[in-house]
Formats: C-alpha cells, structure tokens, sequence
DNA sequence: ATGGTAGACCTTCTA
C-alpha cells in the first residue's frame, strides 16, 4: 500500500499538474494540504474518474485538506478537538484499505510566523491538541499513518541553510520540541527509518531561487504507529516534480507499507 | 536590511 502526501498550494491552480502525478504514481491513498477552496469548489469528479474514493475538509482560500483513497473512506472526522472555535480547516481523519485497514491524518500544521505573535501561540497550540488526539488514539494499537505539511524542520540537518531559518516559526526550539513530545509518545518518523540521506528536502521557496540554489527544508512528514511501522517497507520523496510546470513549493512523499 | 514569488481575490493576507 503507497501511502502520498502533497502540500499543493491551490488544488484548482495545480489541477493539470497533480492528476498527471497520480496517473503516473497511482497511489493507493493521499493527503493533500492547501486546497484553497471551499469543498463545493474541489474537484471531486476528476479524482473519482481515477478510480479515488474523495473525502473533503476546505475553506475559502486559505488552507483545507483531503483525503484521496481507492478504497472506500470510512469514520471521516474533521478537525481536532480541544478549540471548538478553530474555524481554521487543517486536519482530516479516516479509516481505509479495505481488508487491511490503515487509519490516516491529514495534517496542515500551522506556519507560525512571525514568531512572537498569535499566530505562533496558535501554532503551538495546534501542535498540543495534536499530541492529545494522537495521545488518544495509540491505545487502539492500530495501523496509524499521521502525514502531512507539519511546518516543522526537526533537525539542522533537515535545511540547505539552517542558519537561515534560526528566527523562523519552523525552526523554533519551541516547534522542535513539540515535534520531539509527537514523536516520543511512540510514533516513528517514516523518512529517518528508510532514507538518511542528506538533502531529503520536501519544500523549496518560490523566492530567491531557493529550488535552483537547493536551498531546501524537510517539513513533510509522515508518523507511524508501531503496528504501521512495522509495515514499513520504503519512502520517497518525488523531488522531480519541483522541476515541472506549475509546480506547488512543495512535492510529493510517498511512504509504503507491506501490506 | 530587504526582497524575492505564488495564489486567492479585491487590496491585502498567507505562505
């Protein structure tokens, strides 16, 4: 089972581009992040034509998540408890796979900056709520997959540059330790597990000819459950895809489980 | 120290 995750940066401006890549790629199931729309403005019918079962989390203009999955999507949840009056649309849940049942998340984690504002506290707070769901949901010793645009450069050595991000939301102590608190309830970052090679960027500036300068960042992960873990057997990151027309800044990672 | 680009949408915000 191939498991994808894309931040697309506009599902409607990146249509052409992204079904292209799921033609090729074919992903048993997806999670993609700033949608940018309103669910009644996602392109459902595109992916159903591909053989996609579709399930939607939007918001006009900013942010939204989906999920994608050739088999049937069951238990839909949206959103996170613990801020009933989050109208911000960033995180989708559901079980699928069929016989083999994978629970997944879809994860935009908020950016953050600047640092010092609420919108850094809020933030940090997102990140709390998810280590609380995340929190309740081991017990269930499920095949649990939480992926998505996490904003958060664990390591210097996740950055081309990390000099460069030292005043950034996404490489605050602060979020580095909340990714660290995630990962110690006993989720396993799929990417450190397959693939150490230095380099393993996901994101790279529109600005300043990051992409051509490969100054990049890992900010697209994936955490697993042990019982998904276990099952893992490869990940890739699609960095060929930064290079085409009308790119997203970010590209696709793709984790696969033996199942 | 600033600017550089992209997208939604109406003028500025977010990233």
């Amino acid at each position: 089972m191939r498991l994808a995750t894309w931040n697309v940066n506009s599902i409607n401006a990146r249509l052409e581009t992204v079904l292209t890549w799921f033609e090729e790629e074919q992903p048993d199931v997806a999670a993609l992040q700033e949608l940018k729309c309103v669910d009644e403005k996602f392109p459902a019918e595109a992916f159903e034509r591909l053989g996609y079962n579709v399930a939607v989390h939007g918001q006009k203009t900013y942010n939204g998540v989906a999920l994608l999955s050739k088999t049937p999507l069951e238990d839909v949840q949206r959103g996170l408890a613990g801020e009933p009056e989050d109208e911000q649309s960033r995180y989708i849940e559901a079980v699928t796979g069929g016989a083999t049942p994978v629970r997944v998340g879809g994860i935009y984690l908020p950016n953050g900056n600047p640092i010092g504002t609420e919108k850094f506290a809020y933030k940090l707070r997102w990140m709390a709520r998810l280590q609380a769901h995340a929190t309740q949901l081991l017990p269930l010793e499920e095949r649990l997959v939480l992926m998505g645009d996490y904003n958060v450069i664990p390591e210097p050595e996740d950055a081309d540059k990390p000099e460069g991000w030292l005043g950034d939301a996404l490489f605050q102590p602060e979020s580095r330790a909340a990714w660290r608190a995630l990962k110690n309830l006993g989720l396993t970052d799929a990417y450190m597990q397959v693939d150490g090679a230095p380099g393993g960027y996901t994101f790279w500036d529109y600005q300043a000819g990051a992409w051509q300068r490969n100054h990049g960042i890992r900010i697209d992960h994936a955490l697993l459950s042990p019982q998904a873990a276990d099952k893992l057997a490869g990940v890739t990151i699609h960095r060929d895809v930064r290079d085409r027309e009308k790119p997203s800044d970010h590209v696709p990672v793709v984790i696969e489980l033996a199942l």
